[in-house]
DNA sequence: GAAAATATATAGAGCTTCTATATATCTGAG
DNA sequence: CTCAGATATATAGAAGCTCTATATATTTTC
């Protein structure tokens, strides 16, 4: 089981996993229509790189946050559609805390710029 | 010059940047100082290893956001002071509005899962 | 006088992201 | 109907950053 530990030592990599598992909190997604969906919800500032938006959802199936299946329907073209697991639903709340409670830290200290 | 650029890629340096430059912004700090204010301020949230401390003032100091200078008064305590300078300020600034429009995004997406 | 805290620095391991490449299907323009 | 571009997944290797560990030296505290 995963940690939920939102450690400041490899932000951009808990940035990602948020990112994927609040995206398919509303349905389950392909890998390529998570991209997408973050591409646009984000207004273009957040996009994945494909090599590195594949190896995060093996990883994420792997821990068990999310369930992978390919696609009943078309047999040709191949989709494999990630659900959200309770446990990933269960990570993902408290990780919005823990990014909640970091950036006001982190606010905290970098408003100094505005005064 | 450095590039104003918040990329997500490297969210964690980016994030250890501003902090440090933010620090700076009331009064000049040596490393060890700059550490402990940020570790205070966080209420411990944020802990830097001095091994990658040094690197990183080392870094900004050559792209001229920073300038250290050895400690006048106590020539054997060796203390190197850094002092950000006006390109600092200006760069840090600006990304503290682009932290912002981040964090906005971000929490936009990730907002979704206290639906 | 010894231990702990202060203070800086670097090397190497480990992890993550990036770029590049490979493969294959589907859609739309001409 | 053909070809280009978009859709879709996957992995290998390069590059970059943080971590741990180690080294050195001074100052403070007991």
């Amino acid at each position: 089981m995963k940690k939920s530990d939102l450690s400041v030592s490899n932000l951009t990599k808990n940035f990602n996993e948020a990112l994927i598992l609040s995206i398919l909190f509303l349905e389950p997604k392909h890998g390529y229509q998570i991209a997408l969906e973050i591409e646009e919800k984000s207004e273009g500032l957040f996009k994945f790189n494909h090599g590195t938006l594949y190896p995060i959802l093996h990883k994420l199936e792997k821990e068990g946050l999310i369930k992978g299946d390919w696609e009943a329907d078309s047999p040709k073209r191949k989709r494999k559609f990630y659900a959200i697991t309770s446990i990933g639903k269960k990570h993902m709340k408290n990780q919005y805390r823990e990014w909640e409670n970091l950036t006001n830290h982190f606010f905290n200290i970098i408003g100094e710029v505005n005064k």
